[in-house]
DNA sequence: ATAAAAATCATCCTAAAGTATGACAAGGTT
DNA sequence: AACCTTGTCATACTTTAGGATGATTTTTAT
């Protein structure tokens, strides 16, 4: 029964902050009914409301798609990569990403470093804290076996980590 | 003109089958509110067909934005052949370093810097006080127009000024 | 279902980096 | 001789980086 809750819990609030709305709804309905016009303008509050509805939902739902475990062993091929203008992240040897135990995040902010941005720029250019990524930067830094983030990207750039 | 209505196209697009919508809606409002329940009806068919508008437009505008590092697809181009191991520090473009006016000493802090090297211990090397490299470091920031060492490497690296 | 890992953020503290300014000496130039 | 550049070093100060630790939440794996 608990698990159940556990299970289902966003989908059971999405439909409870739902049933909310619908009761606020109603509620507008009994007291714009009366004046004139308030018809559009329920419409449109109920547009509105549902546009904005259907703009989180889709956000809520998209966000973990992003996160594709790399199962797929990638050949150890070294490669030159063209760089881009746009800051993707490429990582050109996963096999030494793995044998690091790297994850996502801190591949992320390890190429933001070699660009040089100081950890304050990498926390916005990512809408995260400070703090954030000085854990990410802490945990990369002992993983990699440095001591400073120079280091880091020297070893990242010998291992072709990062492009 | 056109280059206004090319820049806005999407917007334009957005609002014309907004409008569109609306008048089916209006259609909607007059055929089915002779009808019991229509309202419920009404109501339910607006909050569906907006749903469905924030999160198609929310897709819309995600689009270009999302990021997928993990799974980026690398196009082989060419095979990155690895230089030589035994490269001194030997300045591989000269013209840019006299161009940026960087001194033999600044050449010599900005490499060990590249190495991954705190301040203490390139002074350590070079038998020089920690202020001198402070000197040289900030000079060396001034001339190449960047604010961090981490920023200069990058700088360096790209512009062949070390190897 | 439970445990492990990843991700986020916080606080407190120390170390390193970076800025600004001034000083002094050696070597080359005009 | 006067001037300039380079190199050296110092003090004082601000900012950024990094370490240690703990808490919470979400994801993933067993």
């Amino acid at each position: 029964m608990f698990s159940f809750l556990q299970k289902y819990k966003s989908v059971l609030l999405y439909g409870f902050s739902l049933a909310v709305l619908l009761c606020l709804l109603q509620l507008l309905e009994y007291r714009l009914i009366i004046i004139d016009h308030a018809f559009e303008v329920y419409i449109a509050c109920i547009a509105i409301l549902f546009t904005a509805l259907g703009i989180w939902l889709s956000l809520r739902l998209m966000k973990p798609k992003t996160d594709t475990p790399p199962q797929t062993i990638v050949e150890e091929k070294w490669v030159y990569v063209k760089e881009d203008a746009t800051h993707e992240t490429i990582q050109v040897n996963e096999a030494e990403r793995t044998k690091l135990g790297l994850s996502n995040r801190e591949m992320e902010v390890l190429s933001l470093m070699a660009k040089g941005l100081s950890n304050q720029e990498i926390a916005d250019q990512l809408y995260l804290s400070l703090n954030t990524i000085k854990t990410h930067s802490s945990k990369l830094f002992e993983k990699m076996e440095v001591k400073r983030r120079t280091q880091a990207i020297e070893k990242a750039k010998q291992l072709q980590l990062i492009v």
